[in-house]
DNA sequence: TCAACTTTGTGCATGGCTTCACAAACGTCT
DNA sequence: AGACGTTTGTGAAGCCATGCACAAAGTTGA
């Protein structure tokens, strides 16, 4: 039986990182009342090359009309598909300190498919306050049951040395996507997915190439590398 | 004369993504007083093989010793300057709400040649308040040159349909070197770098991954592809 | 209906990154 | 001093991603 060839085949990693870029520039398009857009003017609008997102969009099957381009609807919408998007992705947020309070109010978070359903601190002084609605509890609910709705995605906001031990108790949930902001590097069995998110290491980043642009500029004078 | 190999040299861009979570470790072991690391040891707590480690070490010189392993203190100090850490990075953060507030609050921040020496956001309401000891301006400020001290990277925290505006006051006040937390694309001339930390992108390569191993338990049973 | 024009989807080449595998280098022990 | 075990640094190979270029496919207009 034929499937949704975004289901069956294989989607690069580096495809499916550039997936959510588009469905975002294309949601704003369908905002904005345009009904259909070419590759070239998508790519512009997302910062890449346009035989890239043609290649891209093909592996989620082929959905562009030649010599038209690509219907916005249609095409955020298999956009939304092959991501998951469609379905309801339950989200606890474990730390709820600066950051976890800065994501738990964050109202994007929502927008697509993701919905926060628990938040998690061990503090005491913590525990019992409302965001967003929801009432801050001690992780050791989350291994009772029937306290907490299912879960499909745990994002770690405790501080470094508490992660593992967090993301050991996620785990143990059941729970198998984790988001960390915690600069730590996690073990986990496998089958489960990790993905971090860390502010120092993007810093770092950007001062490794703030020092070469000065040392350019200091030992070449004016003329820079073409 | 002979400089620096790491200044001298071509780092490719993944290998400047890993030392600052080589870098992160080695400073753990520092404190805990280790002396020496294998490329064996030092990749298992990274999470990467050792043969990837020793080539990213190879291009900011040779600072292991065979038989031995690489001196903890030195190779960190050796990343550092790779890194462009032992300069100091005066930061500016662009939009003091929920996320602004975290950010600036982050201790983790200052540890490692970065320092907050600005804040701005329009919002009057939110103009003249101290966080961490420094007093939230407004942005027009940016542009008096007597008002702020020099500053070397920016981090935009403004809601995204303000993000381009934002980048273009800070570009033009002499910065080129941007981490952007909106949902946005943004243009910059060249010779700015720009790097994007976004949640909602995590959570959607979190939820397509989710999917297919949702995917491949109920529609093939306990067989997966080969 | 047919020709001219536009844009997609993709085979192929190119380049960069990762992994393997091993010689060279170092310390240690006898 | 010399043999032995360990670990680094790196050529070579394989793999993946990117970019080019074009045939195929569709639209539009006469
Ligand atoms: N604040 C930022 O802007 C920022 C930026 C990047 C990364 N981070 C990282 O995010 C994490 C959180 O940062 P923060 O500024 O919110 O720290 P924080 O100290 O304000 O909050 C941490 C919270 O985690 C809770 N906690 C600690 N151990 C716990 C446990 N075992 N179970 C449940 N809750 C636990 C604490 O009670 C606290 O409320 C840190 O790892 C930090 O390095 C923060
Ligand atoms: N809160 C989160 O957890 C989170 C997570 C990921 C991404 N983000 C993104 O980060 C950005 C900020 O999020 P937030 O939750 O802090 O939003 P927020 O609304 O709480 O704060 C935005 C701040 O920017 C200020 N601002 C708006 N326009 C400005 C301008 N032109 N110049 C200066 N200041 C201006 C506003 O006054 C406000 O204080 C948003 O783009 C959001 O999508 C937030």
């Amino acid at each position: 039986m034929s499937a949704d060839p975004a289901l069956r085949r294989e989607i690069p990693d580096a495809t499916v990182a550039r997936l959510p870029e588009y469905l975002r520039t294309l949601s704003r398009l369908a905002e904005d009342g345009v009904p259909s857009v070419s590759s070239e003017e998508l790519a512009a609008a997302v910062g890449v090359r346009s035989a890239q997102l043609r290649k891209d969009l093909s592996h989620l099957g082929s959905y562009g009309v030649r010599g038209v381009g690509y219907d916005v609807e249609t095409l955020a919408l298999e956009i939304s598909r092959a991501l998951g998007l469609t379905e309801d992705w339950p989200v606890a947020i474990v730390g709820m300190g600066n950051l976890g309070h800065a994501l738990a109010s964050y109202s994007g978070f929502v927008t697509k498919g993701f919905r926060i359903v628990a938040l998690f601190d061990d503090d005491p002084a913590l525990v019992g306050e409302r965001v967003v609605d929801i009432a801050i509890r001690p992780l050791a609910e989350l291994d009772d049951k029937h306290a907490v709705d299912p879960i499909s995605i745990g994002v770690i906001a405790t501080p470094a040395q508490a992660a593992q031990a967090v993301c050991d108790r996620l785990v143990g949930a059941g729970i198998s996507s984790i988001l960390n902001f915690a600069p730590a590097v996690l073990s986990v069995p496998a089958g489960v997915d990790v993905r971090r998110v860390d502010l120092s290491t993007e810093l770092q980043i950007l001062a490794f190439h703030a020092q070469r642009k000065a040392l350019a500029a200091g030992h070449l004078g004016t003329a820079v590398v073409s």
